[in-house]
DNA sequence: TCAATTGTTCGAATATCTTCGAACTGTCTA
DNA sequence: TAGACAGTTCGAAGATATTCGAACAATTGA
């Protein structure tokens, strides 16, 4: 469990992506993260889930590329990986989260 | 049959959009709607579905608020809600057909 | 070394999605 | 008015998703 796996960036698919952001529970974390601005621990997302169903998020999250995860210590640290993203598909995840915030 | 029923602008939501999106036959549908820039019935679009299935993927296209039907004789013409949808969730949608554009 | 902490994995239940063929509806035209 | 045409609706099969509790793994600290 020392490192975790994540695509690369030529690896990252739009549909993943779509996909991971079309769940509601998911969506909340993403822009969580986003307005956080820092690395949050699965620990810190209170969205009323159990640990096993958030884990199951956050997996499908680091599978799509939104979401980078590094081990420290016990805790695993969530980070987005916006520039990244931004880069291969401009504008896509910044109107997502800028369009949430409008909302709620 | 008449008249089929859409969202208003301010009934769409984003995860609908979201969803709409995420399933690959519809983002196809939606790519191609935008690269016609103009009406096209449901006929024109062959990628290997039955009618049915086309049927049902429109339907929710519909109901997400990403198309509009308009019913001229026996066809229904679809066209994108782009700049209504632009208006309320600025390059959400312009950034995903340009994502997908790049890619095939 | 042992317990506490953080998160993952497993197995199962329930719900939802995609897909199809068949039957249906509304419209046009011969 | 009957047939052709474009899509929708229905019912059902099979695949996937979401969710949870219980068990597990890795690390830290006492």
């Amino acid at each position: 469990m020392r490192k975790l796996k994540h695509p690369t960036i030529d690896q990252i698919e739009l549909t993943d992506i779509m996909y991971a952001l079309a769940d509601p529970t998911r969506l909340e974390i993403v822009t969580l993260l986003a307005n956080a601005r820092k690395k949050m621990t699965c620990g810190e997302f209170t969205l009323n889930r159990s640990k096993s169903t958030m884990s199951h998020h956050f997996k499908i999250l680091r599978s799509s590329g939104l979401v980078e995860t590094l081990i420290e210590g016990t805790e695993h640290m969530n980070s987005l990986r916006l520039e990244e993203i931004e880069n291969k598909f401009p504008g896509v995840l910044k109107s997502v989260i800028k369009a949430t915030k409008v909302i709620g």
